[in-house]
DNA sequence: TTTTAATGCTTAAACGTTTAAGCTAATCTA
DNA sequence: TAGATTAGCTTAAACGTTTAAGCATTAAAA
């Protein structure tokens, strides 16, 4: 890699000192004081040489990086990559870059994730925590490191998030197929102590209740990240052979994927067998004849508030504690035939 | 966010020279004779402190960031966010952290991304060359910056590069529907003067020889970026119903998969009325009845060539231009009836 | 016993910035 | 005309590292 031009060669071509071009190439000849002349000869020169500031030295010196660290399970999920595809735009426009990695929902990898992405001196970070990484996100804060937790958050310890009402979510979910006059209705959902899942879980639960059912986990199945396939499989032949459901709900995009593949594998016909409700979009689902009811959440706004909130407590604008809850909705069809 | 602890911090706690604690850290000990119990103090309060090394700094001295800066055309386009994946994957393991941008597929996005990147002080660049960046790209090679395209490169500028063999994709597929005995047979393609799309159209034309057909652009659509589906609309409404083609291949995968919602709005059915061959694998195949036939690529091994061959480069282990050009294969089931 | 070598440390400069403080000469005030 | 101000510059220190060079002190070689 050929040299860069630094304001050194600057300073040297034009004959002043390096202050005087870090004065004009900051806009501050005011109060550097520089003569018109001067700062134009300084321009010129640095337009001539391609002068292009180093960032690093930069940042060494205000302990500023400009760079956000974005930590999701996985970047090649859609959720992720969509996500990551609007906090770029968002952190471009305001001069921040983003570094990433993926924690593949695993704590001990997040935490590898972290501290690598942290000797980068990253001035914050936007986290989707994964199980058993309270401990982490604790520490994080006891050290001041300014972050948001994303998608997920914990309802015990104070942090900035921006989340989507998982509760309201799976409630609507719920109630859509209570609706259709459903009356088992499964729920299937990643064994986790993550708050999102739990919240999933009781909205749906309440749903029922509301309906006049009992709060019943009867018909919730949790399948596991390491044997994801296997319990699937399992959970899906158990809720729609043993307890004989007439409707699932899937409570994350994965979990729908898999969870459709293995119905559409056992020739069960949706929704005429098997209602359903999936969580967030996919394009799949755009070549279904019919159309797959999903809660859509509002990513957009998700990962620019994310970065905004993030880069508002890394500038010390804000010290309070931030936290967003954007409202999902349910996408489905009025018109879709009733089941009776 | 609280001060981290640097070399200095420890030193003055230890009572030693900051030198004498760089030596230590970096497991020098050796060269920097360091007696062996001064070695073990400085260790351990290093560890009480939690010292983590200011990457930053160390860049600053080394003109190395250990980053490498990587544009894909979006980022949440399935096909780059695997890449993106794979790529992290590989960086990481080589210490190296990703910062990504995406084009979408404009060179003039593409070069302030590049500009923004640069500013960074990366060590190099994993690209996806938009059409008419030519420049840009010879420029970063004037400017001795390491880089590596990836996915598509220019057969008139000798650069790294890590791609497939998009003739023989192109070839493969037009042979299997040419084995079905279809007369015609469609393409769609983006109108561009990448060179990756000039092979699958070039495969294409010369599978048609091959069979003793007439290298014929007839049944050849190109749609645009900008009026995407308008594009894609006329062209299938006209390859279908004008030329009344039997089958039709789609260059990649954000064809495909416009090309088959279109298909599937019309109410044709597949493969019966018309046969298809996709560009690269998508979730949505997979519920499919039909399985449908598509170009796999080598995503892993293009993800991890890159990497390697980039960071070769920034380490100067090697000089000379590196090209890569993977095989793609064709997935189709040999049970597919035939059409006759 | 004198010279040479090894051991264990420190000093200092450098990477490319930013920015407070200082210096000189010209200009203004009264 | 003396004193104060201002314009236009420079010096120097700092951010957190790395690393060549130097300096005592002790141990080994002659």
């Amino acid at each position: 890699m050929k040299k860069r031009t630094s304001l050194k060669d600057i300073a040297e071509a034009v004959g002043v000192s390096v202050t005087l071009v870090s004065y004009v190439m900051n806009n501050k000849e005011k109060e550097g004081r520089v003569a018109p002349e001067t700062a134009e000869k300084i321009r010129q020169i640095a337009k001539e040489l391609n002068y292009q500031p180093n960032q690093l030295a930069r940042s060494l010196k205000s302990k500023r990086s400009k760079t956000i660290g974005l930590i999701v399970a996985d970047i090649s999920n859609p959720f992720f990559a969509n996500l990551a595809r609007i906090i770029e735009d968002e952190a471009h426009s305001l001069d921040y870059t983003v570094i990433f990695g993926s924690s593949d929902e695993n704590h001990i990898k997040l935490k590898k994730v972290l501290d690598f992405l942290t000797t980068r001196q990253v001035d914050g970070f936007i986290i989707a925590p994964t199980n058993d990484c309270k401990e982490t996100v604790i520490k994080l804060k006891k050290n001041q490191t300014p972050f948001v937790l994303i998608d997920r958050y914990f309802s015990d310890v104070a942090t900035n998030y921006v989340i989507i009402d998982n509760f309201k979510a799976s409630f609507d979910a719920t109630a859509h197929l209570l609706r259709r006059e459903h009356q088992k209705i499964g729920l299937i959902t990643y064994k986790s102590d993550l708050i999102h899942f739990k919240d999933r879980v009781d909205g749906y639960l309440s749903a029922l209740e509301d309906n006049g059912q009992a709060r019943d986990s009867r018909y919730i199945r949790e399948v596991t990240y390491l044997n994801f396939e296997e319990d699937m499989k399992s959970a899906i032949k158990d809720l729609v052979y043993t307890e004989k459901v007439e409707a699932i709900f899937f409570c994350t995009n994965t979990l729908a994927i898999e969870g459709l593949k293995q119905l559409f594998d056992w020739g069960i016909s949706i929704p005429d067998q098997i209602d359903i409700v999936a969580f967030d979009q996919n394009i799949a689902y755009d070549f279904f004849k019919y159309s797959v009811p999903h809660i859509k959440q509002p990513i957009k706004e998700m990962g620019q508030e994310a970065v905004r909130i993030l880069v508002d407590q890394i500038n010390g604008r804000v010290s309070k504690i931030n936290t967003v809850c954007l409202s999902p909705k349910l996408i489905a069809k009025t018109t879709d035939k009733l089941k009776l």
